[in-house]
DNA sequence: CCCGAATGAGACATCACTGTCTCATTCGGG
DNA sequence: CCCGAATGAGACAGTGATGTCTCATTCGGG
């Protein structure tokens, strides 16, 4: 049942994310059904958006848990998180584009895992890992542009999706650790 | 005359960039213009879009020769290319997301520049400077990321200003450049 | 100071999208 | 096989945005 829906909102966010002007007919058609039981699971664009939003706010923040990123390195913290954040990357590229969310009262679920991953990278900075010039709150957004760009590169066919974690993991970390010494 | 234009581009990208739905009263509004004058320069939605796009396909062009990536050090090169992609990252924010760029007929300017750019990285793996398991299409897509997430960043006050050229420059070549084997 | 150009404010018809409805058809569990 | 639930297709009115127009006002160079 809720597998329905959760295609739907895939769908949903993949089209929105290329064209946010997309009509409710077209996101219809790109989620296989038609415009009519569209509205019957989500009356509306606004209650649709709204279900985009919570649903990857939530599958975010269920990455975050797994990725028990309060545990060991710091620096295979963020790659657990990375890695179990891209299946839900399409998602989180929708929420980061989605930047109107920064007006409507959705700002209290998004501050919270904005703050945990803030936190992730405070730590590593103070365990030494992380380097110090660059800011968490940096780190923290450049977490979330490159794994859009990375969802957004493997759904254009320019990055293998195997590839997908590596990449992001591999730049992101291989920018913010520090230089070890020897 | 076309410090007006300029100065409306300028501000329909920062709109929209954050909300593409926004109508053309609420874009005009932001330019500090009334409707009339907006439609008097931009005969409809779609014209102001397609100046927007090829606007910021020209100054990102721009940036491109003005920080002559032929030349030097290839880590060099790109972080020039940085700082003078830094005006314009608005444009480059609104090109990034506006990925719809890639249905229209907008595609042979973007690409012209997509090549440049990917062929600056591969410049710089041939000439030992960056990593060769992440690839060149990988590394531009990334760059477009940062610079979009920075100017994001900046907009909304996370990050300074004059802190974003090195910012991006830093995590990107950081996580790009080979290891100094010493 | 003057006059033409540009602008702001608003009215207006048009149009695309939206949300709701009906009805025929399909689907799936019992 | 059967029946209720879910779906697709389409019609329909309501609504908000759009594009065009007019007119009064402001602006800026000569």
């Amino acid at each position: 049942m809720s597998l329905d829906r959760e295609h739907v909102l895939r769908a949903a966010a993949a089209l929105l994310t290329r064209k946010a002007t997309a009509s409710m007919d077209e996101i219809a058609k790109a989620a296989g059904v038609s415009r009519a039981t569209l509205h019957r699971h989500f009356s509306g664009r606004d209650t649709l958006v709204r279900a985009l939003e919570d649903h990857g706010i939530a599958e975010f923040e269920r990455a975050l848990d797994e990725a028990r990123t309060e545990e060991g390195d710091a620096d295979e913290a963020v790659r657990r998180l990375i890695a179990r954040s891209e299946p839900v990357a399409g998602f989180l590229a929708f929420l980061f584009t989605e930047n109107q969310l920064y007006e409507a009262g959705i700002n209290e679920g998004w501050n919270r895992l904005d703050v945990r991953v803030q936190g992730l990278f405070r730590r590593g900075q103070e365990e030494g890992v992380f380097r110090l010039d660059l800011s968490p709150a940096w780190l923290t957004e450049a977490l979330y542009g490159l794994i859009g760009a990375g969802a957004w590169a493997v759904q254009d066919g320019r990055v293998a999706a195997k590839d997908h974690t590596r990449m992001v993991s591999e730049l992101l970390l291989g920018g913010a650790r520090r230089r070890m010494e020897r």
